[in-house]
RNA sequence: GCGCUUGUAGCUCAGAGGAUAGAGCGCUGCCCUGCGGAGGCAGAGGUCGUGAGUUCGAAUCUCGCCAAGCGCGCCA
């Protein structure tokens, strides 16, 4: 079993002493106060600290540098298990209890993560992970989350703003999972509406032109190049059976549907092929058409109906979002009787929460969409389901700049730069680390010229060296034939091998908070302090000595290089990027 | 005009109401007789957009103002 994360261990530590208090009526409280555990900047005030005497001073009219006094005294006489890794248990001004950890246990932790392995950060499932207000707690086997990215309609390929959702999506299911949620990664495939239209009537145009016929591209035409070759293959491939109906016939409407399912098909093939490149991958990809086919749209808008959400006006079926708090209502069928992409999106919903009952559902969708975020849960909360249970996380926008110069993603004139474009100038690891160090929430410039630049001194190369450095110890021991198996971890004394642990034990806690707030960049930063402290270690202690007096020690550092190799590569894992024995 | 997001070092960005605000890049100066120098150490560089408020305590919470991006279709 992996460990759980040790600032639990403080909270209950702490939440006992107060227990302990309030039954001596030492502390009078009606209710058990929020616990809140740190680590605190300044290393001179240990590896924890808790505020809580502060936050606890004026409702309980004690002074808080005293009420941390009696706490301390607590929590020092408490004997359980998560008292064991606690040293020093000390209070400072103006009310705050430290905690330092023992030197000893530091050491057994080295062992602790060995015997972990590749589970090393992973967190017993149902132990409170996953999303916050996600609701049903998750029974035995963790909680059902589905996560929902990319979702690219497949009128063209991946850009560089979708990669910013791909990355962030893939590295969010990797977090889930190790937090002990069950998770599907899905691909919403919007293959029904009218910018799919205008895609099928382009790519038959360019088809048309390919053999040299004059057809006119459709008024919202797509006029990027790779409609162009798109339709030359399917020309190459099924010749000239879609050219001699005339336009506006039957036999016309028929082909512009086969040569569109066609070149969807091959559009959404290229897509997860661009997305396999930076190691995006999806367990299912969901039909938006299905949705018609199966009867859920009937069902779903069915049951806004009952509770009186819809109504008819001006000849369209409109939802009534204000009824739930959103600022204006919505169309739902458009006065030609065609559904809008929200009653899709609200039979979607449907289809996720009650006909495949997720007990949490996580979006993520591009700034554009940010405006839509009222209505989505408007209309879940009107088909009964918490909205508490869905969360929609927005992308922000990448601008892209060329130099100084701002390159616009329009999809529609065809000039935007692609995810395999970037991926074939940065790579995949780069590619990756770059988008995860930022949160979403922020508008980030992408500058292609210094991404390229700055590839040999990213700080993408930095982690990696250090897991390589890592690696090229543990080789050299091996080809010297030591077996560390026996190494005797309590003389891992120096600070900085000290340090090195405390780092990697900060991995467990990492993901919890990582899966409670759904913020996954929180990684890119963690391996970089995980890099710093061993590099420092390296520095400044000689882990395979020459010298016969330091056999002990050698095969002690082994095992810190050893476990400290887990920690960079499951950590490497969650961020989906390779951790490279040599480089 | 209204809504969402954002303003932190020269640049790109981290910072679960706490103690002396951090990292990478760039800049200055040091450190290899040995496991990979894609490394380490030290330094310069900040009125955390701005003005109020809440609090024992604010980069963090609230409000105003300024600035930027996005959104406000019977498009998706």
């Amino acid at each position: 079993m992996p460990p759980a994360p040790l600032i639990d261990d403080i909270r209950r530590l702490v939440s006992s002493a107060v227990e302990a208090a309030r039954r001596d009526g030492v502390l009078r409280l009606e209710t058990m106060p929020e616990i809140q555990v740190e680590h605190p900047g300044n290393p001179e005030h240990g590896d924890f600290a808790t505020n809580l005497p502060l936050r606890l001073a004026r409702a309980t009219r004690i002074n808080p540098l005293e009420l941390a006094q009696t706490l301390a005294e607590y929590i020092r006489k408490n004997e359980g298990v998560e008292r064991e890794a606690v040293g020093s248990v000390e209070v400072a001004a103006p009310g705050f209890i430290n905690f330092r950890l023992k030197d000893d246990w530091l050491q057994r932790q080295v062992e602790v993560v060995r015997q972990a392995g590749a589970a090393f950060g992973n967190l017993a499932s149902g132990a409170g992970a996953g999303p916050d207000g996600a609701g049903a707690e998750g029974a035995g086997g963790g909680r059902r989350v589905m996560i929902e990215f990319v979702s690219v309609n497949p009128t063209g390929p991946v850009h560089v703003g979708h990669t910013r959702g791909a990355v962030l999506g893939s590295a969010l299911a990797n977090v889930l999972e190790a937090a002990g949620c069950q998770v599907t990664r899905e691909y919403y495939v919007n293959d029904a509406g009218s910018q799919m239209e205008a895609f099928y009537r382009s790519v038959m145009a360019r088809y048309r032109q390919s053999f040299g016929q004059d057809a006119p591209m459709p008024p919202n035409g797509y006029m990027g190049e790779y409609i162009v070759e798109l339709a030359q293959e399917i020309a190459d491939a099924e010749g000239e059976r879609f050219l001699n109906q005339p336009p506006g016939s039957d036999a016309y409407e028929q082909a512009v549907r086969e040569i569109g399912d066609l070149s969807r098909e091959k559009m959404v093939g290229l897509i997860r092929e661009d997305l396999g490149r930076i190691g995006v991958e999806f367990d299912n990809w969901f039909s938006e058409r299905s949705l018609y086919v199966g009867g859920e749209y009937d069902t779903a808008l069915g049951r806004l109906r009952e509770k009186g959400y819809l109504s008819q006006r001006e000849e369209a079926l409109w939802f009534n979002s204000t009824m739930l708090g959103d600022e204006k209502d919505n169309v739902v069928v458009r006065s030609s009787g065609e559904p809008t992409y929200f009653a899709s999106d609200i039979a979607y919903h449907y289809n996720k929460f009650v006909g495949r009952g997720y007990d949490a559902v996580v979006n993520i969708w591009g700034a554009d969409h940010q405006g839509h975020v009222p209505r989505m849960k408007a209309a879940v909360e009107g088909l009964d389901i918490s909205p508490e249970r869905l969360t929609i996380l927005i992308a922000q926008m990448v601008t892209l700049k060329r130099g100084s110069e701002v390159v616009r993603a329009s999809k529609r004139t065809g000039d935007f730069v692609t995810l395999r474009e970037l991926a074939d100038e940065v790579g995949r690891d780069a590619c990756r680390y770059f988008f995860l160090a930022r949160t979403p929430s922020t508008q980030m410039e992408f500058d292609l010229e210094l991404a390229k630049k700055e590839s040999s001194e990213n700080p993408v190369y930095y982690v990696q060296y250090a897991h390589a450095r890592n690696a090229g110890i543990l080789n050299l021991a091996r080809e010297r034939d030591i077996d560390w198996s026996g190494g005797d971890v309590s003389l891992l004394n120096d600070p900085s091998e000290l340090a090195l642990v405390r780092a990697m034990l900060r991995l467990p806690e990492l993901v919890q908070q990582m899966a409670r707030t759904l913020e996954p960049h929180h990684l890119a930063h963690f391996t970089m302090e995980l890099a710093t402290a061993f590099h420092l270690f390296y520095e400044n202690c000689r882990v395979i000595s020459a010298n016969p007096e330091d056999a002990d020690v050698t095969l002690a550092r082994l095992k810190l290089v050893e476990s400290a190799q887990i920690v960079f590569r499951r950590s490497l894992e969650l961020m989906g990027m390779d951790a490279p024995e040599r480089m």
